[in-house]
DNA sequence: CCAGATAAGTCAGTGTTGTTGACATATCTC
DNA sequence: GAGATATGTCAACAACACTGACTTATCTGG
């Protein structure tokens, strides 16, 4: 694969991969969404609100970097058909915290699973130039050099946001 | 001995890091190319077209899997406005190889410059949890990783392009 | 307690990028 | 010369992003 170790070289087919990759990525979920008259901005949607549920707009906003009117059109669509709801926040009234409905839960189960397919494969597969490196190192190196890929100054947040599913089903 | 719960929950932090990931891997070029007026569909026929050069309508419609009517709004305006060329093919005149101007280079140049210095410091970093891999490993793991997560079925007509470049600047 | 900040919702208009469907033209192949 | 192929084009439409302006409810600090 690789054919000489220009810096630049290397990453110039890393772009390119990157691509495909992402390309053929959220291609599985858009066939089931089409189904459902939804796209890729419900999805996004739907996988955040169900990875940590209680998400409040703001922090869905930060994390899509997408303007209030361009979630807000995603998200009433969502929660007028039920897939989501809103709850009032406790500390503060102001927040609505966002949650799936058992349908919601389902259809992203849904949605998750092809994804997961594809990553999980990606990750079993013997992967030739890989040398002898196990499963756990291959997860290990796939998830650092996606994390390494992150703005810096998002990092804490993206981490700090993870870190929340650890506490979340003990 | 059920292979499901912990690989699956690898993926799914896999499938948000790939997220997060792309979303500001496309951030970057997406304030050069503000500034020309063009957008990221624009950036994708000059990535393809200037790392390949020669490539025909239908082999750039197979990369991108859009329709021909799309591709062909992008690249009228990059035409027109001298990023890019066509020359008529010398095999099958009815061919259309695309070329792109010294412009179009120097602007494709502009774009991967900072997705190569994202790429780059991704490959760079320490990144942990990863022991003792050098880089050289690690760019191997990436790659490894992002092409598995090509539908295998496409894989052999990445790897061709991919090759393409092999046989080019010697 | 009230003024100002903040969280969220909404209306209206716009631009990019994707889609279908229909059709035109040039060129190749048999 | 007939039919397939490569490309180009017109028109309509949808998803999803944007800006800008404004409202409502609620919180917070002086």
């Amino acid at each position: 694969m690789r054919i000489e170790a220009a810096p630049a070289r290397d990453s110039d087919d890393l772009i390119e991969l990157l691509f495909f990759a992402y390309r053929d990525f959220v291609g599985d979920p858009d066939r089931i969404l089409a189904e459902y008259g939804f796209g890729r901005a419900h999805h996004r949607v739907l996988h955040f609100v169900d990875r940590y549920p209680g998400l409040t707009i703001a922090e869905l906003l930060d994390i899509l970097r997408i303007t209030k009117q361009s979630l807000n059109r995603v998200l009433k669509d969502l929660i007028d058909q039920g897939y989501v709801e809103q709850r009032t926040g406790t500390s503060d009234r102001r927040q609505r915290l966002l949650f799936c409905t058992p349908t919601g839960r389902s259809l992203t189960a849904d949605l998750t699973r092809v994804q997961v397919r594809r990553v999980a494969r990606a990750i079993e597969e013997p992967a030739e130039a890989e040398g002898r490196n196990g499963r756990e190192a291959r997860i290990a190196s796939a998830q650092g050099f996606l994390l390494a890929m992150i703005e810096p100054g998002d990092r804490p947040a993206v981490r700090r946001l993870m870190a929340r599913r650890a506490g979340m089903r003990a």
